[in-house]
DNA sequence: AGCACGCCGACT
DNA sequence: GTCGGCGTGCTC
């Protein structure tokens, strides 16, 4: 009998598995952790196959099977599906899974003390401070000790006394059971229906996928907690998917007043402590309910039951660094490997979760809103060819007047601008020339900030000339229209006490920049913000209380599909933000187009409308739902190999039908961390396998070290 | 992801 | 002369 085989792969970005021999007596089986030694060291890594063909070579040993669970059979193909199609390998998909593999011993052993209760009158002066500093209780000795003033060593002599009681246990004991009985809020005819229909995709305990549709204050959460609860009276394990920013007290404790037990959190800002206890419990089934950020789809439970992302429409479930994948749609794959029903519920689902309800890939349930509920602020038009601005100005008299009120009430204004730079077009006044990009026909960008112009397709760059290029005429050339750089100064000139700022990539490179500003707006120190679509994340801004869409007209065919979609996604965000009674949020749109269908359907508030103007866009464009994208970025230390290479890339590219490459350009964030960015788009018909396509091409570039080709399938973000 | 190998600059 | 910088390549 010839020996096992086994095929291990390790946390580690290498394109497959790898062959080990299985020593004698040792019983291996799919999904085991094991050590294995690779190349000069041991590495934990978990069997993906068994019992394969002899490879006709010698084989290293497996070292150790550990005692732990296997990883769950769905979960091993999640991890190899999740790899192919966003173009990953799956070693690094197993590293997130993977990310506390100290989980896999058992739980540290500490001995921890309290009070037997007993308390004679004759006490010593440090054995009364134990007593009474020392909790709470129960604690180890040395944490009582450094309460009281004591010795670690006085405590440990109180149990032999019996005035301490001492108990070992584990560190990180189970989380607390939710209790699916608990009584619910009342609920309405309407959710009392909208809930049966997923408590019946629970109990049928296979896959589905339901969009649960419904805007601000339908009870869209008391509903799906239903089907929630129908989970865990199965004894099985719910796993809940929120943006980011939901994940704060305040946001867990609504799960603890239905289910009188606080979930176990996941995120990536816990301490090890907490997410060794989390993955432990999770992986071994014992943790009922958890609450997590997009990373916690990784986590292997072992008996999960129901899978529910909440507000899926937002932008952060998109994981943009490492493997760059989207939760939204890898926890539909993975309800499907699991064959577990999924619940997406959202106020302004994505375009792709209506369209696949519309195919019936998605059972569509749409909670009616309740009389008073926030819709959509109140949304006006201006029409620019009424009140027209002075020439080289931007904001309207109904605009500034807008913004003016709010200032005199103390309340914040959100001036929306998706375009970078301070003027998109430079034109000579003398000749009539524009400036542009030396190998295509787009318009150089104005940034004054930097004091260059920059076309946004190529990436090609160059300083502000003093004279026009074409007939050079001095003092010729003048920017005309606006971007968010020459917005906030118009703003700051109508306002010169305001405290204007800008949010944009171009201002703010940085990821943790963004979050100080958007600190900051949150904290009502900025009086204007003006901003790109790098506002929509879902933030709290209590004091916003009015939106001004500078250019509604770049909300219909702009340079960002999702211009429209994000538009009205934020302008219902701010509602349900400044949706309190004395502080009703309102929103204007500045337009040279008023009739416009889309417009029409936003001031009208009619979704249906809206949604039907967008997809014949996206449909008539080839975008997605209707096509493909991906992107790719290229990241390096130097900015023009970094270019160079993605030039390179470029001409590598894989001959397909149905597929388009455009760019590369700079990326919207063009340094980050010290590294040069470049981007390009590739589109592709429904048809193509477009990450089968990317991998082909990938597999044919060399990139250098330090340098970096990422794929981005279904890219969120086009500035 | 690590780790070793190897090929060039400033030190005991 | 060597110590050590990090660029390149490999791990069953």
């Amino acid at each position: 009998m010839s020996r096992q085989n086994v095929q291990i792969l390790f946390p580690v970005n290498v394109p497959g598995a790898f062959d080990y021999a299985v020593p004698d007596g040792v019983r291996v089986d799919r999904g085991d952790i094991v050590f294995a030694p690779i190349g000069k060291q041991m590495k934990l890594g978990v069997v993906m196959s068994v019992g394969a063909a002899d490879v006709g070579r010698e084989l290293k040993e497996i070292a150790e099977v550990k005692a732990t669970r296997p990883l769950p059979e769905p979960m091993l193909d999640f991890i190899n599906w999740v790899a192919r199609y966003n173009v990953a390998s799956p070693g690094q998909v197993l590293r997130m899974v993977l990310r506390s593999w100290k989980a896999l011993d058992p739980s540290p052993i500490a001995t921890l003390y309290e009070p037997t209760g007993q308390r004679p009158s004759n006490l010593t002066p440090a054995r009364r401070a134990a007593l009474d500093e020392g909790g709470p209780f129960p604690a180890r000795a040395a944490e009582i000790a450094a309460r009281a003033g004591i010795s670690a060593g006085v405590v440990k002599g109180m149990v032999k006394v019996g005035l301490m009681r001492a108990d070992a246990r584990p560190v990180d004991p189970p989380f607390a059971e939710p209790d699916p009985n608990m009584k619910g809020r009342a609920l309405s005819p309407a959710q009392n229906a909208a809930a049966a229909d997923l408590v019946a995709q629970v109990k049928k305990n296979a896959y589905s996928a339901s969009l649960l549709d419904g805007v601000t204050g339908s009870g869209k959460t008391e509903v799906y907690f239903e089907a929630v609860a129908e989970a865990l009276r199965q004894g099985r394990q719910v796993l809940i998917l929120v943006p980011e920013i939901a994940l704060t007290q305040a946001g867990l404790s609504r799960f603890e007043a239905r289910f009188g037990a606080e979930p176990v959190a996941w995120h990536s800002g816990i301490t090890d402590m907490a997410r060794r206890r989390a993955w432990r419990e999770v992986a071994s089934g014992r943790a009922k309910l958890v609450v997590g950020a997009r990373s916690a789809l990784f986590l292997p439970a072992a008996n999960l039951g129901l899978i529910v992302v909440d507000e899926e429409h937002d932008t952060s479930f998109k994981q943009e660094e490492g493997v760059i994948y989207n939760a939204r749609d890898m926890a539909v794959l993975r309800g499907r490997l699991e064959d577990r029903p999924v619940i997406l519920a959202s106020a302004t689902p994505s375009l792709e979760s209506l369209h696949n309800a519309r195919l019936g890939r998605y059972a569509h349930i749409i909670l009616p809103e309740r009389p008073g509920a926030i819709t959509l602020p109140e949304i006006g038009l201006i029409d620019m060819k009424i009140h027209k601005p002075e020439r080289g100005s931007f904001l309207s008299e109904p605009m500034v007047k807008a913004v003016a009120e709010r200032i005199g009430r103390g309340e914040q204004s959100l001036l929306y601008m998706n375009r970078r730079g301070y003027a998109p077009l430079i034109l000579c006044k003398a000749c009539g020339a524009r400036l542009k990009s030396p190998d295509t026909d787009s318009w150089l960008v104005e940034h004054r900030a930097t004091g260059r112009a920059v076309c946004h397709l190529t990436g090609f760059s160059m300083r502000m000339p003093k004279k026009c290029p074409n007939c050079d005429a001095e003092d010729g050339l003048t920017s005309i229209g606006p971007g968010v750089e020459r917005i906030a100064d118009e703003a700051q000139s109508h306002f010169p006490h305001a405290r204007v700022e800008i949010l944009s990539s171009d201002t703010t490179s940085t990821p943790e920049e963004i979050k100080e500003r958007l600190g900051r707006m949150e904290r009502g120190e900025i009086d204007i913000l003006v901003g790109t679509q790098m506002v929509v994340k879902g933030h709290n801004f209590p004091k916003l209380t009015f939106v001004g869409v500078v250019d509604g007209d770049l909300l219909m065919g702009g340079s960002d599909p999702r211009a429209g979609e994000r538009t009205y996604q934020t302008l219902v965000q701010v509602a349900g933000r400044a949706g309190r009674a004395d502080m009703a949020g309102e929103a204007l749109i500045q337009t040279h187009h008023p009739e416009h269908e889309a417009l029409q359907a936003l001031v009208a508030g009619d979704r249906d409308m809206f949604i039907g103007v967008e997809m014949a866009m996206r449909e008539m464009l080839g975008l997605p739902p209707y096509g493909r994208i991906a992107a790719v970025i290229i990241w390096g230390p130097d900015m023009k190999k970094a270019k160079a290479l993605a030039v390179d890339f470029v001409t590598k590219a894989p001959r397909a039908d149905g597929v388009e490459i455009l760019g590369p350009s700079e990326a919207p964030i063009s340094r980050l961390r010290g590294l040069y960015r470049y981007r390009l788009f590739v589109t592709a018909e429904p048809s193509v396998n477009l990450s089968k396509y990317m991998a082909a091409w990938r597999a044919k570039a060399k990139v250098p070290t330090k340098y970096k080709i990422q794929v981005d399938i279904d890219p969120q973000s086009f500035v």
